[in-house]
DNA sequence: GCCAACGTTGGC
DNA sequence: GCCAACGTTGGC
């Protein structure tokens, strides 16, 4: 079993990585999209996570760790959709930017940017690697 | 605020 | 089962 990469957008507005930071950790729910959900199915205990900040910030700013694999989303009354729980790791001492990711030609490939509207997606091994390194490591 | 992308809904 | 209309997301 090898440990994945994922991504998940959040607005700044309604909950930030400073938010998480301060509650130790959340239940990442109200994801009502069929592929998002199909990537927090997938989603193992451990999994590292990048957070983004869509609309506000346009960066990625953080670390998070999976803490509880995929249950149901008590959120979603039709009991179709899953909800894991993520916890902080760590900031990024520079958040890497949506700007920064378009002009990185190793990442032309990543699911976020291929397709804007995911809020959760995979990150490859190497992508991870590069984005952490645009980061200062 | 606008618009592109894309998922979902509903009429046929 | 197709597809037009509509709603939502998210970048600009």
């Amino acid at each position: 079993m090898t440990t994945s990469h994922w991504l998940v957008k959040s607005e700044p507005n309604t909950y930030s990585y400073g938010d998480l930071e301060r509650d130790g950790k959340t239940i990442w729910d109200g994801v009502r999209n069929n592929a998002a959900a199909l990537h927090l199915k997938a989603m193992r205990e451990g999994d590292e996570v990048f957070f983004y900040h869509s609309q506000e910030g346009l960066a990625v700013v953080g670390i998070a760790k999976v803490v509880r694999t995929a249950f149901p989303d008590k959120t979603d009354p039709a009991g179709r959709f899953v909800a894991v729980e993520l916890a902080p790791v760590r900031a990024l001492t520079r958040p890497v930017t949506l700007a920064d990711m378009k002009a990185e030609p190793a990442l032309a490939d990543m699911a976020m940017l291929r397709q804007s509207r995911l809020s959760v997606s995979p990150v490859a091994a190497d992508q991870w690697k590069v984005i952490l390194k645009m980061a200062g490591g």
